[in-house]
DNA sequence: TCAAACTTTCAAAAATTTTTGAAAGTTTAT
DNA sequence: ATAAACTTTCAAAAATTTTTGAAAGTTTGA
């Protein structure tokens, strides 16, 4: 397989992947064009590379930049705005991690802690199952919490190193 | 706050949840309310509830099955088919990753794998950028991989414990 | 101050996903 | 064999998400 062939089968499975996971399918192929070419490029660059409009370029790589996975460049004596993105794996890795935590998992645990705190009679099943379910999903919920939290502060070879100690 | 709005909250919350990692709202929906519910439910049971139509209920209570998360009951002398959902949060976790890893992961890694093969001049910018992108993402794709299959195979409190003696 | 170079906005259009509901299909009991 | 009880299907409709592109906005240099 030839380069160029190889850089649209990546930028298609990450649009892919991403929108799998709840991620727009341009904003997740807007990134892998980035994270596979070496230097920043316009919004003119980006969409020709990807045939999308003006409109839709500057609004995924506004988006992208408030992911944090993305930033903008400038070359001395041009207006233009180049856009680049951090190619290390790791740190997309953990500023996915960091956002998502806190645009989703904050909210839900917050949630959680209400629900958890419903009184009731657990001689009714009713609120046994519910105050045992929640009580249950808040704990997994507060789990995965730390170990994100942990893996934010952490370095990746420590992190993967811990990991594999664990079940060997 | 009473049990039923308690109820309803937290099929909110779930469905809201499920919707931002690529998960059908109803689905989640339908999943929260089985959780909620002590007993079997029908499908007319769950169209009242959540005020769905009946191929919507059918077509979701299949796809909750397929994904291992929701069995059919059936009580004697009835002809009627009731829903359960399995309320242990471990067993769901697993049940999620084990089938997010197999239609998701491992198909990009496949691509991953096949795309770090692609031949080509380090000296090249193009190239280097891409070879390096790609192996550092497969290379985390991986870790990611293994580490779901030891969780498959994990007792739940060895796990959270393990995880937290690592960052203690 | 002006206009060229560039970026942002956003209402409307397109694409995609989800839902509906009536009809077709199946199973069971008589 | 039939009808009642129940489940499944799927084309069309509705809802939602994404994209477009032209107009408005901004910045810079002459």
């Amino acid at each position: 397989m030839e380069l160029p062939e190889a850089k649209l089968k990546f930028i298609e499975a990450w649009g892919k992947l991403g929108s799998e996971w709840g991620i727009n399918r341009t904003m997740a192929q807007v990134h892998a064009l980035l994270l596979v070419t070496p230097d920043a490029l316009t919004t003119e660059e980006i969409m020709e590379s990807l045939s999308i409009s003006r409109g839709n370029a500057n609004m995924t790589l506004r988006e992208l930049m408030g992911w944090g996975l993305v930033e903008k460049h400038h070359k001395a004596g041009e207006r233009k705005e180049y856009f680049f993105a951090d190619k290390n794996t790791w740190n997309i890795a953990r500023q996915v991690a960091k956002e998502r935590r806190k645009r989703e998992l904050e909210p839900v645990l917050k949630i959680l802690d209400e629900l958890t705190k419903v009184k009731g009679d657990n001689k009714h099943p009713d609120y046994k199952t519910f105050n045992t379910t929640v009580t249950d999903i808040n704990k997994m919920a507060k789990n995965v919490d730390k170990t994100l939290d942990a893996m934010l502060k952490a370095e990746e070879s420590w992190f993967w190193g811990s990991i594999f100690k664990m079940f060997k």
